[in-house]
DNA sequence: AGCAAAACTTGCGTGCACGCAAGTTTGCGT
DNA sequence: ACGCAAACTTGCGTGCACGCAAGTTTTGCT
């Protein structure tokens, strides 16, 4: 299922969107972000500018896209391929933090000119939300299908996790509330992503064990 | 603190973003989404196009802004004036049930046009990430002011668990999933919320009796 | 094979978001 | 009371996102 034949179609336009995503990042890389027009990456990556925008709705989302494009998909086959002995919210906690632990070298100057450029910063941060719909088809697999929906409201949730996460760790820290100085001063990426996730490992764990019945459970007024 | 006397200046820019966003309302309903400039909003309000864009970065934002400008602090508001007795589970669940549970009769025809447009959708839904804010003082105030981290991380999760609901709710639910009948074809959006939020009532638990089980990790930066 | 529908690309036009650098208003210290 | 500094507004210019309606390629069906 992961591998799919896949239609000739379906793979030109991943290869458009490789090339579009690439041609945006190397030249943000080169000339700087700034000196980057979108006919420029169009005509890098051989399309029309028209068709630029059918694959990508900004150009920051293009130059990030470099960076964060397979994370998604990697994260999901993480928690799938977890052995079974495990807890659920290992496993999630696990592949979250692996694939952000970033082993590619290459990623090092984009990271460091996206986290300087206010705009490449949300988007990058942003990005995050595109994790949850793999995740939610990874955790459903886990859970038995039949509970899509609480599948879906957690990944969502660990999305917003890794934001939260990602924006601390982008983050210059505005000082503006002097109220404790006990604000941890942004720590290492892995490290701010586990404490980000830790809250939601209660809500992972009875989703777990919890999965019998009813999607709906006790209401009270 | 929640009543600062508020300077004149302060005052004056709350006052402009309400002119704004009622003038964008108005006219949305009035002549339909697609038949409003944003250079008539701008006039409508007795500002300059450019500074209409100070304060909205889109027109869709601007129209979904009356219906749920006030939500986000009521929300807050209403987890924190909850009877000290119940569980933060319950205090978050309700304040949020309740405050989209719209006893507005003007909202109405709002939300029709809303769900109608797939922008304005589009601009609805993202609006739940609004709540983060308010919702991680209120809940930060619960837990004692101590874990702010772990405040916002509950708060961006139920923001993301509202959108979810929120999604499904305004969806025509397309019908790309052929795969179980089982799935609710959208129910009354007090009941989606309420269910969407039902997988985080364990973080919230947790994180209320200070203690979780045992998470197994203890960080200590 | 051959053809018709569906998917994708492209050019064009329109309205828009936002940086920038004045000009104007508010707030505050002395 | 006065005036300076910070905050806000505004006009301008630029690049851009996206709807629309051809034109082109892929696919599925007979």
């Amino acid at each position: 299922m992961t591998t799919e034949p896949a239609g000739l179609r379906e793979r030109k336009k991943q290869a458009t969107r490789q090339a579009l995503r690439e041609a945006a990042l190397r030249l943000a890389l080169e000339r700087g972000p700034d000196n980057v027009r979108v006919d420029d990456i169009a005509e890098a990556a051989g399309v029309s500018p028209r068709t630029y925008n059918n694959y990508f709705s900004s150009r920051e989302q293009a130059i990030v896209a470099a960076v964060t494009a397979e994370r998604e998909s990697r994260i999901a086959a993480a928690v799938g391929a977890h052995p079974v002995g495990t807890g659920l919210a290992d496993a999630v906690v696990e592949a979250v933090v692996t694939q952000y632990t970033d082993p590619d070298e290459d990623a090092r100057d984009a990271l460091l000119l996206i986290t300087t450029r206010p705009a490449l910063r949300e988007a990058f941060v942003d990005s995050a939300a595109a994790i949850t719909p793999p995740l939610t088809a990874a955790i459903a697999d886990r859970l038995g299908a039949a509970d899509d929906h609480t599948a879906h409201v957690l990944a969502a949730s660990v999305a917003a996790a890794v934001h939260v996460a990602l924006e601390r760790w982008a983050r210059p820290v505005g000082a503006s509330s002097p109220a404790s100085g006990l604000v941890v001063p942004s720590g290492s990426l892995p490290d701010l992503l586990r404490s980000a996730l830790a809250p939601l490992r209660p809500a992972l764990d009875a989703a777990e064990n919890h999965r019998p019945q009813a999607p709906e459970e006790d209401r009270r007024t």
